[in-house]
DNA sequence: CATGAATGAGAGTTCATTCAT
DNA sequence: TATGAATGAACTCTCATTCAT
C-alpha cells in the first residue's frame, strides 16, 4: 500500500512537470506570435511533444490558455495578500510598495500579462469549461477583495478620502492593466527602452496623491 | 454639367452609405464574437450582402476592421481638439470635462473602444497594409498630443505639478482604456449594471486631485 | 432604305471596332499577364470598357480568347496562301522563305502565338461553343493543307524525298510551335536577347537539307 | 539500435509512398482536366486522401505540379546520360537511338509531358519557390547539355555539320516538346490512333539527314 | 504514456458573370 | 448601348483535434 501510493505519488509529480513543461513553452510562443496566430503545432514543437500528448495534459487550446492566466493570479493573488498582511507599513506605504509589486508582476511574467487581458478583451476562448470560468472569476476577484482590504484599513485610519475599497481597488487594477496594454502596444508601434515602470510609477504616485485624505 | 455633378455626388453618397452599413454591422458582429471568432461570413449576413461586395469596400477583414477603429480615433481627435481650444475653462475644469467627454467617447461607440484595446493587444492583423497602420498610428499620437497641451497649459498657470505632459495624457489614456477593458470585462462574468461612468468618475476625480499643484 | 441600309453599314463598323478594341487590350493584358492569371477585369481596365459591356461583344472569356486565336489563324492562312501561289519560287525556295514568313507570323503577334499553345495545350476552355471551336479547327486544317501543298509540288518535282504533305507540314508547324514557346521559356528564365530568329532559321535550314531528295 | 534503425526506414518509404500515391493521382487528374480547372480536391479524392493531407506531403498545389515534373526530368537527364555514355554507337546511330528514346520517355509518362509544357508555357506557377525553380531549370538545363555533347562528338568526329552543339540540342528538344504537344492536340480535336511514333521518327530522321556532314 | 499521420470543417478571398439603371 | 455594383460558386489552404499503433 505505500508502494502504491508512493507510486501514485511520483507519477502526480511527473505529470505536473510535464503541464510545466507545457505551459512554459506555450507561454513563450504566444509571447512570440500572440495568441490567435500560435498554433497548438507550434507550442507542441516548442515542448518537444507531440499534438497528441498535449491533449493528454489540456482539454484543448482554450484550456491551456486559461491555464497559463491561473498561473498568474495564483502568484498575484498571494503576493496581494502578501502586500495585505504586512504589519509594519502605513497604508500609504502600502500603496507605494504596490508599484514595485504591480512592476513584480509584470517582471514575473510579462507575457502573460498580455494574455490575461487577451482573455479579458475575450475574443474566443469558446471551449472553456465552466469549472475553468469559475475558478478564473474567482481568483480574480479574490485579488481585488484582497486589494480592498487595503484601502479599506487606509480609510478606516482616515489617511485615505472615504470612498468605495473596491471601487479603489479596481481602479489600481486599471491603471495596471492599461499601462501594460499601452506600453506594449506603444512598442509594437516602436520598440526601444521600456517605460512601463516609469508611467506606472508616475500613475500611482497620482494616484497616491488623489486618494490621500485633505 | 450641373448633371453629371450631380450624378457623380450622388453615387459619392451611394459608396460612403454602404461602408457605414458596412462598417455598422461588422460593428455590431466584433461585438458579439470578438475578432477571431467573426467571420467575413457573419457580417455579411449582418449587413444583408455578398462576400464578394464587402470586398469591394474593404481590402480584407483586417483592413475593415482597422476602418472601424479610424472611424473613433477621428472621431475622438475632434472631441480632443475641442476641448483644448475651449477659452472658458480653466486646465483643472478641462480635467473635469474630461469625464463627460471621455464617457460620451465611450456611449458614441461602445463596441468599437473594445476593438481599438483589441487593435493594441493585437495579435494579428498581419494583412493590414502600412498605410492603414500609419494612418491609425498618426491619429493616436495626435490625440496624445492634443491632451498634452491641455497639462501643458496646466502645468504652465503653476495649477499641474510639474510632469511631462505627454506622460500625463498617456495616464489619462490608460486610466480610460484600462476602465473601459475592465469594466466590459467584468459585465461578462456578470452582466448588470453599467459601471463605467461611476468608475471613470472616481478615477479621474483622483487623477485630478492627484496632479494638483501643492 | 438606303439609309437604313447606311445606318446598319455604320454599325457594324462600330461594332467590329469595338470588338478590335477589346481584342487588343486582351492580347497585351494575356502578354504581361498569362492566360489563367488575367481577369476580365484587366481586360476590361486595358480597354477602357465596363465588364457588363464586354459581354456584349463576346459570349465569355474563353469566347474572346478564342477570337483572339481566330484573329491569328486567318493571318496566317492568307500568309500561307500567298506562299504557295507564289509563281516565281522554286519549292526549296519556298521553304527558305518559310523562314521569314514564320518569323513575321511571330513579330505581327508575339503574344498570341503563345496564346495559340495554350490553346493546344488546353487546359481548360470549357465554356467554347462547338462553333467556334469548329472554326478555330478548320482554319488550322486549312493552313496544314495549303503548307502540304507546297510540299506536294515540291515532290512531284522531284526535289523533296517523297513523304506525306501533309506530315511534312505537321513538321513545319511542330518546329515552329515547339521553338516559340522554348524560346519564351528561355527567356522566362533568363530574359535577355532573342534567340527565336537564329534559332528557327537553323532549324528550317536543317529541315529543308532534310528533305532534299537525295 | 537496429530497430529503431528499421523503423526509421520502414517510416521513410512509407513517406515515399504516399509522396508517389499523391503524385501518380495528380498526374491522371492533371491530364483529364488540366492544370488550373484541376482542384486540390479533385486530386485528393482520386488519391483516396483528405485535402489537409496533401499538405503534409506538398507545400502547395503548383509545388505538386512542379514535382510532378521533376519526376520526369530526372528520368529524362538519366536516359540523356545512358545515351551519351553509351561506346557502342557512332553519332549517327545515336542520333537513329533518340527516336525510340524520347517515345520511350512520351511512354513513361504521357500525361506528365504534357504537363512540362504547360510548365514552359507557365502561365502561374506563382507559389512556386525559387528553391523548386531552381531544381527545375537546372535538370532541364543539364538534359540539354548531354544531349549537346552527343552533338559535339558527332561534329568532332566530322560526321556533323559545323553547328553549335546546343543549339541542335535545342532543335532536339523543340521537336519533340512540339510534336507531343500538337499530336496532343490533334486528338483533343478527333481522338484516334497514336501518330506520335510516325510524327516523331520522321521528324528526327529528316533532322538527322539534315545536319549530316556533307 | 506517446506519437505521426490524418482529417472535418471551415476561413478568407477571388472572379466570371449578370442585374438594375 | 453602356455601366457600376453585386453575387454565387468555388478555390486554396489551415488548424484544432483524434485515431491507429
Amino acid at each position: 500500500m505505500g508502494i502504491a501510493e508512493r507510486k501514485e505519488r511520483e507519477k502526480d509529480l511527473q505529470q505536473k512537470m510535464r503541464r510545466k513543461q507545457i505551459l512554459d513553452a506555450a507561454k513563450r510562443v504566444f509571447h512570440n506570435k500572440g495568441f490567435s496566430a500560435t498554433t497548438v503545432e507550434d507550442i507542441c514543437q516548442e515542448a518537444e511533444l507531440s499534438p497528441a500528448a498535449l491533449y493528454l495534459y489540456f482539454k484543448n487550446k482554450d484550456d491551456l490558455y486559461a491555464s497559463l492566466n491561473l498561473q498568474l493570479l495564483e502568484y498575484m493573488s498571494e503576493k496581494f495578500e502578501g502586500l495585505y498582511r504586512e504589519k509594519g507599513l502605513k497604508a500609504e506605504e502600502k500603496i507605494e510598495a504596490l508599484k514595485d509589486l504591480l512592476y513584480d508582476l509584470f517582471s514575473f511574467d510579462p507575457l502573460i500579462v498580455i494574455n490575461l487581458f487577451h482573455l479579458q478583451a475575450s475574443d474566443g476562448l469558446t471551449n472553456l469549461s465552466t469549472e475553468r470560468t469559475t475558478q478564473l472569476n474567482e481568483l480574480a476577484a479574490k485579488c481585488l477583495r484582497t486589494l480592498g482590504k487595503i484601502f479599506e484599513d487606509g480609510i478606516a485610519e482616515g489617511r485615505f478620502i472615504d470612498r468605495h475599497p473596491i471601487a479603489l481597488a479596481d481602479i489600481i487594477w486599471i491603471i495596471f492593466s492599461g499601462a501594460v496594454l499601452w506600453e506594449k502596444s506603444k512598442q509594437m508601434i516602436n520598440p526601444r527602452k521600456d517605460y512601463l515602470k516609469q508611467t506606472l510609477d508616475l500613475a500611482i504616485d497620482i494616484f497616491g496623491r488623489g486618494i490621500k485624505a485633505a
